[in-house]
DNA sequence: ATCATGAATGTTAGGGCTCACAGGAGCACC
DNA sequence: GGTGCTCCTGTGAGCCCTAACATTCATGAT
């Protein structure tokens, strides 16, 4: 096991062995304007020959331009974090950028400062995936020290913010969480539960606005976390009371639990109980009965972030949104309540 | 918006605030023996009082001790490699060391060589999540060159290899692929089919030991994709044979497409047709019915991999295996072949 | 011939850190 | 008083790259 360093083959050994200066190699591997056709050519035959590839850290560390970015997130396992993560990448790759994904710890305590100082110094531009108080945080205090930050959210928790606005990409979950909740009392539920994740507010926002809008009172929604457990468990509870018809869910997730507790407590999906879930999982279109959901364009939000971030480095107009808005997609499980 | 970089505090302005030499700091902030308690103490208030971070990028250039590892993988967003991701950042994160995680493009031409360009210098060392060519050939090339990679695979494809056994950490998923085909069989079927991933050749290869052991020959397996809608197609067409009445499928994903195959086909799981999945994910359990599956523990395989890396680059023994062997869990989608 | 112009190249100075040393202080011992 | 030692601290070089400036050389206008 060679434990000594291989001494990799550097930029000065392709300058060498090119017979020109390191600074014309850095000037090729940059695809600088500046450089003879010739002399390119022999460059680029040395770095082939030598089997050179730039040292990303040296690169970073002299202030040369940022082809990389660095993903701030929490959780990767979450569907649309990981989806937002892949829109990224597909960017980021076209453009020829680097994409290296740094999860953070969850803060529960202390403010800005403070989550700042858990964020390793990065050395590049970087995204936010904020879906939390502790990527909300993160990227809030980033912000103060860092010129390039983009973030993507579910939510607009942070779009009130003048500061972060114009770094901001997100998608409209609340407008459509109205619209879901609509969807249930169109068919004649009279009220809809709403099972939460534990963040994006929106979502539980744009319930409540909807209910109330139609002078109901929303009733308590029911706390999960990202477990299908604990929807099981709370779905479990809300279905002892038979005036529980119809059930929004936070997620996906949750509403395979909610349809497996419903199943459970002898109740049939869409018959007895409605669910909606909410972000439009590969395997939603498959469960029996298939899932109605909302489905959300993440990986468009993620390649818009990767853009917006592009245009601030480089000083142009940010580019318009080209991500799909966020849309009900009515399949199985939601229908009438059973006429008593 | 301040375009001009904000520069950092760092290693010397520390040393001037507390009166020493830069080096004096750099030890403090790595943890030397070498420092008196009271110098230790100055410097540790003045980085306090000045808000210094360490920038990993120079740290990681000038060769010091790596707190960082880096993990290879393509694709973030299946469950096995997420989950293994977060095993190792669990690890990780507990020994102090920063993980990113670099997405690399899937390569299907090319050889080792090849896949060793792709990818970006590291400068820190690495575990790749080997699940398939692209990886795999990443996990060949960067062993080359790098003293320092593990590789945490689903199954034994390296194994053999002699030169990389050492650095390698797996899950024997050929043996309980075998045991999952035999649950089958006792269950009275008279073959077992099978619908396979885009990797993870050993899963395939148990399912034919599994037969061959019992002078069966295995039918030819059914490719699909990692989409469920490939797997509902291609369980569509095996399904129009009435004489199919066990699959097993490469993951879970792949179990749903065949659920909702068989539901829209006519037949009840798990009564016409029984179906076992790999993998277990979250929704496995809350399925209706609930999946009979492979339980895998990808997380412990994730903290081992960590865990052996760290062991090499200390020069320690390796750690024993911690993780849970894979396991087969029996519940609600397989059953015996209805009576003809 | 004379100068400005610009393209192509080279030179130098960092960026922030760690390594391998070189020292100085303090102590014990002969 | 000298020698040897340990403990702590400082100095210098170097990791690999890019930014900014300096230089060279051809080109065309004057």
């Amino acid at each position: 096991m060679s434990t000594d360093r291989p001494r990799r083959v550097n930029i000065v050994d392709v300058a060498r062995h090119a017979g020109v200066s390191h600074q014309t190699v850095s000037r090729v591997i940059n695809d600088s304007p500046l450089v003879a056709a010739p002399t390119r050519a022999k460059v680029r035959a040395a770095i082939e020959e030598l089997g050179f590839r730039p040292n990303r850290l040296a690169r970073a560390l002299a202030g040369g331009a940022a082809r990389e970015v660095t993903v701030l997130t929490t959780d990767t396992s979450l569907y649309g974090a990981s989806e937002t993560l892949s829109g990224i990448e597909d960017a980021a790759r076209a453009a020829g950028f680097t994409v290296s994904v740094s999860v953070m710890n969850p803060v529960r305590t202390g403010g800005d400062a403070d989550a700042l100082a858990r964020i390793p110094h990065l050395g590049s531009p970087a995204i936010v995936i904020a879906h939390d108080a502790t990527t909300t945080r993160a990227m809030r205090a980033l912000r103060a020290t860092q010129p390039a930050t983009t973030v993507a959210t579910g939510g607009g928790d942070l779009a009130d913010e003048t500061e972060t606005a114009d770094w901001l990409v997100a998608l409209d979950d609340r407008a459509v969480a109205a619209r879901a909740t609509r969807h249930l009392l169109d068919l004649g539920h009279r009220t809809v539960h709403y099972l939460s994740i534990p963040s994006k507010a929106p979502r539980q926002l744009g319930w409540e606005q909807a209910l109330q809008a139609t002078g109901r009172a929303a009733p308590v929604p029911a706390a999960c976390d990202w477990s299908i457990a604990s929807a099981y468990h709370a779905a479990s509870d809300l279905l002892e009371d038979p005036e529980v018809t119809a059930i929004l869910c936070g997620n996906d997730d949750l509403a395979v639990g909610v349809i497996r507790a419903a199943h459970d407590a002898g109740r049939r999906v869409p018959y007895d109980l409605s669910v909606v879930g909410f972000d439009d999982c590969p395997f939603a279109a498959f469960q029996v009965p298939a899932l109605t959901t909302v489905g959300l364009d993440f990986r468009g939000l993620g390649r818009g972030a990767f853009d917006l971030l592009r245009s601030k480095l480089d000083g142009e107009a940010p580019p318009r949104p080209s991500w799909r808005q966020p849309e009900l997609i009515v399949r199985e499980t939601s229908a009438p309540p059973r006429s008593r």
